[in-house]
DNA sequence: GTCTATACTCTGATAGAC
DNA sequence: GTCTATCAGAGTATAGAC
């Protein structure tokens, strides 16, 4: 948390010659931990096989990060800043289109899927060292989407007498439902379900 | 497996007045396993906890069970048993009913809720000891659904032109993801979402 | 910054006494 | 049928050399 702090970006510039490669070695990790966690989940990810990954000893993995809880804990928080990257939407998801474009992506990046799947179940428990983080996430994504609905249902597109909360916990439900059947079973389609859902509510119905 | 077949049960009698005692003993191994592995999931779950969770040695329970993945099937294998005695439809889910009935019922035992949300999520590696089962139980339940689904637009109660394998399959993900969103936020309310979404597709748009 | 070596704990499983 | 004792292995974490 304290080493590596956000001014240290590209354009700014170290203040002497010094530990860039120190940083890109940082990065590394994080880049290969958030593989090996997406496939073994926190509690299936050794040290030692993250460390061996990117080689280094188990040791030398724990110079970088002071435990396995604080790795952990920066692979999610570097996770969260590519997203945000990839989706500069100041935490609004700008449509339903946006999210059915991550979660097609997803397919590509079965990895991942299985990390969120394994890490959301394990983190029910208050004392998951990633409780907090996808309560948060969760409530900021169901938010967003929430008030998306309610836009479209001003614009019109939206039938005006759905519950936009419900909407959007049913929306976010079924991508993370989606998850599982695809991940059982390959002719899932997990994008193509979850279009099919909000076709679904923009037909607008009468009642 | 061989031990206790399911001719022992309540009323035919054991042959003798012999090991009706194992029996329950066994009984309560099983009960007492389902609850630990709801909430540590199959690898977070350790065979000592378990064991002195129902008063025995890790080697005493492993004399009823010869081994950690043997015990782990036969507490799916028991649940299932449980839910069919329940639900008794030979393998048909009654109705969209049925299934509020079952996740509004899930509300009640939390540690069942996670533990299928964090064995499924595991049992997604193809050597996991619950992979098969899941992957069974999931082409069964939507099957089953997508059945009903039929059944209900022939009846005139469901739109004839939805799809009714995608419509499964977002019942099914409505179920499980709200689940996620259960566990982390105890205002979620899954039955009462999973309701919104079959009243939603019986209000029977034009197109 | 990275290593080797080590300490300690916990895992699943087995052997054998009672 | 249940126990104690023990095993080999894997886990995280720390100490100290280089």
């Amino acid at each position: 948390m304290s080493t590596a702090g956000s001014s240290a970006g590209s354009k700014s510039g170290p203040k002497k010659g010094t530990y860039a490669k120190g940083i890109a070695k940082r990065e590394e990790i994080l880049t290969t931990a958030l593989e090996v966690f997406a496939v073994k989940g926190y509690r299936g990810a050794s040290l030692r096989e993250i460390a061996s990954s990117v080689g280094l000893s188990q040791a030398g993995l724990l110079h970088h990060f002071s435990s396995k809880e604080e790795l952990f804990a920066e692979v999610l928080r570097k996770r969260d800043e590519v997203d945000e990257h990839a989706h500069p939407d100041g935490g609004t998801v700008r449509g339903f289109d946006t999210l059915v474009d991550i979660v097609r992506h997803n397919a590509d990046v079965p990895g991942l899927v299985q990390l969120y799947a394994t890490i959301s179940a394990e983190a029910a428990d208050d004392d998951h060292p990633g409780h907090d983080y996808f309560v948060r996430r969760y409530a900021t994504l169901i938010g967003a989407i929430e008030q998306h609905v309610r836009d479209e249902q001003e614009a019109g597109r939206i039938d005006p007498s759905l519950n936009p909360l419900q909407v959007a916990r049913m929306a976010i439900a079924v991508a993370d439902g989606m998850q599982v059947q695809w991940m059982l079973d390959g002719t899932a389609d997990m994008a193509a379900t979850l279009e099919y859902f909000f076709s679904m509510i923009r037909r607008g119905p009468a009642t």
